[in-house]
DNA sequence: ACTATTGTATTATTTAATTAATACAATAGT
DNA sequence: ACTATTGTATTAATTAAATAATACAATAGT
């Protein structure tokens, strides 16, 4: 995976399992690799990827069974709430960019319906 | 003006100042702030409103003369392709992030009017 | 000519994110 | 019991952004 670097690296590291956890590409109870393994594989220091796991911790996403390793909820309501606040998250920063640059609700309905015209596959 | 603490200031200071711009709150070939003032007024540090400053330069947006001040492009084609590139790069975002949530086009389009019909005034 | 105001440059300090290197703590599994 | 693997903690070094303080450069306007 490739990182921003505008934005801290453990923040898209927690964006990117959440997305993970939420499209059920990682179901609730399936054990997460090692702290050390994720890190190597995703090319960050373990600190980095430590503290990542530690905030999906406090979202309740993932659990630790020491020294079993780490497991994904199998809470499925905190699942949805966090899928729910991911898109409401998305759908709030976008209304407010094009609010920003002058739009109204039904331009941006507009430009949204051109925009996937011109660069979807999947209608 | 407040700032997200996890991005670059001078990178939303140019985007700011790219808004206004693109939404003729400033219009062409009006004077700008001086550097100093304009730091001030946005509690930046000189150094930082120097380099956003730098970069709407470098955008073409805004042009200096010495030592009269800054002022804002009068070539529209400019601000036009600019704002252009605005718009674009926020669909694309918004796009992106959904498709990774699992969304297809179609089902963007309907979330985005619930959204609107849930938090909007202006439809 | 003078001077205030402009942009620009420089050097140092501070802060936060990241990396690095290592050590400790706990226990599942043998 | 042993040991490999797990998470966790600590301390230091590095890097980049932001701030701070100051100086220089140019010229419009008097």
């Amino acid at each position: 995976m490739e990182f921003d670097k505008n934005i801290p690296i453990h923040l898209q590291l927690v964006n990117e399992f959440k997305r993970q956890i939420v499209l059920k590409e990682i179901n609730g109870g399936d054990k997460m690799k090692s702290v050390r393994e994720l890190a190597e594989e995703m090319n960050v220091n373990p600190n980095t990827m430590q503290k990542a796991l530690a905030s999906l911790e406090t979202l309740g996403l993932v659990y630790t069974e020491r020294t079993s390793g780490r497991f994904v909820t199998t809470n499925e309501s905190v699942i949805q709430s966090v899928k729910t606040e991911m898109v409401e998250a998305k759908m709030s920063e976008f209304v407010l960019s094009l609010t920003a640059l002058g739009f109204r609700g039904n331009q941006m309905v507009e430009l949204l319906e051109k925009y996937l015209e011109g660069v979807d596959f999947n209608e």
